[in-house]
DNA sequence: TTGAAAGCGATACCAT
DNA sequence: ATGGTATCGCTTTCAA
């Protein structure tokens, strides 16, 4: 297909070691042959083999992207930002989306690692095995976490203020007067649904309001989970008065299920989602939510991972982003309050 | 860094042809030299480079993915759908997202080209230029596009039925009774712009609506620009009773300008989009929209490109996936109806 | 059953 | 200013 340096030199009738010369825009060569051998590449249409390339370099310029699923349409943005800082930096996106959100990521940690890529930027589910991205580090492979922090992890790891996210959702729900307040978390597991419930429950310590247990939930990452999730809350005997979802996109599948129960929001149930994703001001009823920084956490994170491929030294901090409340119509005070 | 099959001849005390037997599973080897071998190569993490092994077979296992940035958030599950398609047939994804929704992809097809990628799946933006892919196919690599047509290309291009998309939409406001209908369509550079603006046409023609072209007006793909262009429309003196957009993203923008004017929908406006977008049924006004059965072009989008890349023979042929009206709550009979 | 050698395409260094 | 050669890590073919 594609024609290599051996085929110019023979049809310009030099070396190879000439038409590289030429091709590299080195300066010792006589002006006439480079022209000479600049206009038959462009003829024959040569365009260097960055695989061959890479082999004597020991450098791919390939940055494995090995995100979760719900990143692509949860924070599509991220994958942009990421993609085109990656370009930008001069290198290429090789894109993992793990099989199961709650995935091992094993065989594409692998598989990153025989395609030699130079850097990895990690979303990690939250149910992401800490061995896996160590393997990474181990192997000399430059690597940076974005949204969701390991343990013990010897990169640097990017995040947003789960436990103040956690905190602000609760304490607006029980400003506006709920005691009865069900929160729709992820996996313990996970750091960040640690830091979460953390800060939900500090709020409702806090605020003297013991915590029902029956109430703090765990679903999956997607519409059908919260959904199956609320109908359950709505239809057991102890029915919230307010919702704290752990992510915009669970809460819209919340607000499904109630609206499905022919109930409303917030007259009926408020509902605080987390995120502030693109278009949740839109959503049928426009959701209050935390904003997370997710373009800034994703440019941040590029970054960051360029510095370290330039060499830089990189020291493997955490680094924390301020999470902000947004308050638009899902949230109000509870209909009743019973004395 | 990774070990290789030189190191672990030398551990091994036996020539690097020894080695690769080994670990290729063939069979002419002792069992126990392979015993041995193989448990050093895992003692020693080895990990084939795949960069040198695609250097002498010629073949990358690379596939670039070339998608206009509407794509990741207004279907993330195509982007999805291609990675682990991709992935299941052996192949990685090297991913590229167009600067601009309109821009021109070149410098990403060269990137692509000196990569060495085995094929492509392109999703081209509204105003791609056919030489950028055209050279691609020269180059010959395999090529097939999804959602969007490339005129005279020699390449299987996967479409949704634009024509009946546009028709669709419109048929059904008229049967509503609307003859003030606007239409924010994308540029007619495109075939799928083409086919869209036809099918409206015909539609008013068939119903004996004439055409007022200073309601068809062409919006780019995001919030804003619909936003913007809805907002005059609003504001003229020849406010329509009904909107058709033509992606469900955009109607969200539309409906953010007509809520922000104070007017109600479908009340005051009746609005349809097209896309039938994940959560379009949980807008602040669940739309009425055009379905795409987005997932399922992706399908076969990759198992065409899967079918070439194993040496099927390719019929570059379109193949056109059907689309469906689904009405919701945004559309209504237009309030007042002069006679 | 095992070893040796050529080659994939580009690079770097030494020689002319 | 230009040519020759070893090398990157692996595959394939031919010898032993």
């Amino acid at each position: 297909m594609g024609c290599t340096v051996n085929d110019i030199a023979r049809a310009a009738g030099v070396s190879r070691s000439t038409v590289l010369r030429a091709l590299s825009g080195k300066v010792d060569i006589s002006i006439e042959t480079r022209k000479r051998i600049e206009a038959l590449a462009a003829e024959m249409r040569y365009r260097p083999n960055y695989i061959a390339r890479s082999l004597t370099q020991g450098k791919t310029n390939l940055v494995g992207v090995l995100v979760k699923p719900s990143i692509c349409y949860a924070s599509h943005s991220v994958i942009e930002a990421v993609e085109r800082g990656l370009r930008e930096g001069g290198y290429s996106t090789l894109l993992f989306i793990s099989g199961k959100e709650n995935g091992t990521d094993k065989s594409a940690v692998e598989q990153l690692l025989k395609s030699r890529v130079d850097g990895v930027i990690a979303v990690p589910g939250s149910m992401a095995p800490p061995a896996t991205y160590q393997e990474l580090v181990e192997a000399g492979i430059k690597l940076v976490t974005l949204d969701g922090l390991i343990d013990d992890l010897a990169a640097p790891q990017i995040v947003g203020d789960n436990y103040k996210a956690g905190r602000l959702g609760a304490e607006h729900l029980i400003g506006l007067g709920h005691r009865k307040i069900a929160y729709l978390g992820i996996s313990h597991i996970s750091n960040v649904g640690r830091e979460r419930a953390r800060g939900v429950r500090d709020a409702f310590w806090e605020a003297g309001i013991p915590v029902d247990e029956r109430l703090f939930r765990e679903i999956e990452f997607n519409d059908a989970s919260a959904e199956r999730c609320t109908a359950e809350l709505l239809a057991s005997g102890e029915r919230p008065t307010a919702l704290l979802v752990w992510h915009d996109v669970a809460a819209r599948g919340a607000m499904r299920a109630i609206f499905g129960a022919g109930l409303s929001v917030p007259e009926d149930i408020s509902v605080v989602g987390n995120g502030d994703v693109l278009g949740s001001d839109m959503f049928r009823v426009p959701l209050t939510t935390v904003h997370f920084p997710a373009r800034e956490m994703a440019d941040f994170c590029v970054q960051t991972l360029l510095d370290m491929l330039s060499g830089k030294a990189a020291r493997p901090e955490t680094t924390v982003f301020n999470v902000e409340l947004v308050v638009r119509s899902s949230t109000a005070p509870p209909r009743v309050i019973k004395n």
